[in-house]
RNA sequence: GCGCCCAUAGUUCAGUCGGAUAGAACAACCGCCUUCUAAGCGGUAGGUCGCAGGUUCGAUUCCUGCUGGGCGCGCCA
């Protein structure tokens, strides 16, 4: 079952269907592999079997029985494929008002629906270290996608603010503070100190434990404190969400639930669920070795308790279509166990949760971990990548204002590391390496928003900008560059849908890879022949170029948005 | 031991609801700045798609086994 997101994919899908045995959703429709054999291609595996044909018996037949229509020129059979000529000029307008308009991608698919995605979601008190940027921005980048298709969006911060860990933090404060003044740096290098002196006196861990208990059961002390450490983590972490451009819908962290679980967990007691195991209240689970803990031997709540009121909340908040945790790898035990134990509950809306994961940023192939210490700072790696563009800047544009190189060098470089990490499938692992986080040449951000800055170019030195196609010839694109173009286009629907459907983001980064390549290609024809220039002689050309230029701009930018990077008119 | 994930060019990665000659980038080599920004473009070279079976008209894609690597497995989150 596949829905088709522009008329001309309808059109091929319809025009094979019609031949009957098989519904036009249900077909695939492609792009060849080679331009030279069409614009659009439909197997005919399928519908030969329903009709006990040969693929190209039925192909052929299909293509001799094509009639042109407004947007199909023709079809030929080649083997077991009906390869579709699109109509360029029908195409063109379909494609370039679409672009300009915003309205490429179906901005109705999720209307009425709202997803929850938590992403990000931090420990106060800790750094945020590099590898948070995996999560960080893959879930924003599918909040901005899912917004795009016109889903109502909850980006949910679900900070890491209560736990044992908070504990060890008050009882790290105790034995060696007042720190002043107070900052994450200082409320980590706490951290780090007491887990290492917890391995040589474990007699710590009960100091710590001891805490929390202390704060759980609201002493105003401990209450106090914690939430000074809150206060300086959420000011930290809130200027690094600033430069990523990401503004959180909800940011409500594990201690907003707190009043919460006592009724919880009476309700699952009740429910006949839970059981004791070694002073420790626990679920069993159909098909898993080892049960969901949802209070400790002390009487502390855990993670798993506080997430199940946090769906629970969600749910009863945003009835969400789709409920995305998108967390890294490594807990996909954790979210398998709650989602089940939700299911245990009775709430038929456990199924729409999804655990999103993503592998580890390694650094010097070692896993990363506050606790260990052995981290790189997100600001610090920022903070190269805006060095590094600085200094391009100066070699190649040095007629731009220092203040607009500023602006534009955190554009580029936070762009470099954001896309550098959304480029690969979201399972695999990625290592550190700053030559490879901040690459700004080849498949890589800034090459993308190299070429939103030449359209953008083009269009400053046309004068007037294109807001439409009134009074443009759509003829005058004569050029297979320029065509090669449009098919690129044609496809950005497709790939924002499955971006979100897969909740893969390099889907669409790879996607404007392909854009942005097929326009360089375009655009650099003007080098050897000033009459393949956008802004060529003929005014009527000018226009038409101008406009397909105007798309491209659009789509990257659009695009390049979606991702959560910024699209600079030069750099 | 059990579970989950990964394995494609020297390197980093696309492509995998089975389908037409497996694509980019980086690195190497050769070209293109009287050029709308060369952060670019063209070309050459580089692949037994980890191994072995199986299903299928057809497998890099699905299934099984194996090898190699990663992660996880009750009182952290």
């Amino acid at each position: 079952m596949a829905t088709h997101h522009t008329p001309l994919h309808r059109a091929a899908a319809e025009a094979v269907a019609a031949h009957g045995g098989i519904a036009a959703t249900d077909l695939k429709v492609e792009a060849p592999p080679r331009p030279e054999l069409g614009d659009l291609a439909v197997g005919c595996f399928a519908i030969a079997k329903a009709r006990k044909q040969s693929p190209a018996e039925v192909a052929g037949a299909i293509a001799a029985a094509f009639r042109p229509t407004e947007l199909l020129a023709s079809a030929t059979a080649a083997g077991p494929f009906v390869n579709f000529r699109a109509q360029r000029d029908a195409t063109y307008r379909w494609v370039i008002d679409g672009a300009l308009r915003g309205r490429l991608v179906p901005g109705e698919l999720g209307a009425g629906k709202t997803i929850c995605i938590d992403y990000g979601s931090p420990n106060i008190s800790k750094h945020l270290a590099y590898h948070h940027i995996r999560g960080t921005t893959i879930g924003h980048a599918l909040a901005q996608t899912f917004r795009a298709l016109g889903y109502r969006v909850v980006g949910i911060n679900f900070l890491g603010d209560w736990g044992t860990t908070h504990g060890m933090l008050l009882a790290a404060w105790a034995r060696w503070g007042p720190v002043e003044p107070l900052d994450v740096t200082a409320l980590n290098a706490l951290y780090v100190r007491f887990n290492a002196a917890m391995k040589q006196d474990p007699a710590l861990e009960q100091e710590g434990r001891a805490w929390f208990k202390r704060l759980e059961a609201g002493d105003p002390d401990a209450r106090a404190l914690w939430q000074r450490f809150r206060d300086v983590s959420w000011a930290e972490f809130q200027g690094v969400y600033d430069i990523l451009g990401i503004d959180y819908d909800e940011v409500r962290g594990e201690s907003a639930y707190e009043p919460d679980l006592p009724p919880l967990l009476d309700r699952l007691a009740a429910s006949g669920l839970t059981s004791e195991s070694q002073g420790a209240l626990v679920v069993e689970l159909p098909d898993e070795k080892t049960p969901i803990l949802l209070r400790t031997r002390d009487g502390t709540t855990l993670y798993a308790t506080r997430d199940v009121a946090a769906a629970e909340y969600r749910w009863a908040n945003f009835h969400f279509t789709r409920s995305l945790y998108v967390v890294d790898r490594g807990q996909a035990l954790h979210f398998r166990q709650l989602f089940k134990l939700l299911g245990r509950m009775g709430h038929a809306w456990a199924d729409r949760c999804e655990h999103v994961q993503y592998g580890l940023v390694k650094i010097n192939n070692q896993r990363s971990a506050s606790r260990l210490g052995n981290v790189v700072l997100m600001r610090d790696v920022f903070a190269i990548a805006e060095t590094m563009v600085k200094d391009l800047i100066a070699q190649i544009n040095p007629e731009m204002p220092p203040g607009r190189v500023a602006e534009v060098a955190r554009q580029v470089g936070i762009g470099a590391i954001v896309f550098a990490n959304l480029a690969p499938q979201r399972d695999k692992d990625v290592d550190f390496d700053i030559d490879h986080a901040v690459s700004l040449e080849g498949d890589s951000g800034p090459y993308l928003q190299y070429s939103h800055a030449r359209c953008a170019s083009i269009a400053r030195k046309a004068g007037a900008a294109v807001t439409g196609l009134d009074g443009v010839d759509l003829g005058r694109l004569a050029h297979d560059a320029e065509w090669a173009v449009a098919r690129r286009l044609l496809e950005f629907p497709d790939a924002v849908v499955r971006a979100a459907d897969a909740c893969e983001p390099h889907v669409i980064a790879h996607y404007l890879l392909g854009l942005a390549a097929e326009f360089s290609r375009w655009y650099t024809l003007g080098n050897g022949d000033a009459a393949l220039r956008v802004l060529c002689e003929d005014a009527a050309t000018r226009r038409a170029r101008l406009a397909l230029t105007a798309a491209v701009q659009a789509t990257l930018r659009d695009g390049l948005g979606m991702l959560g990077i910024a699209a600079p008119d030069e750099m």
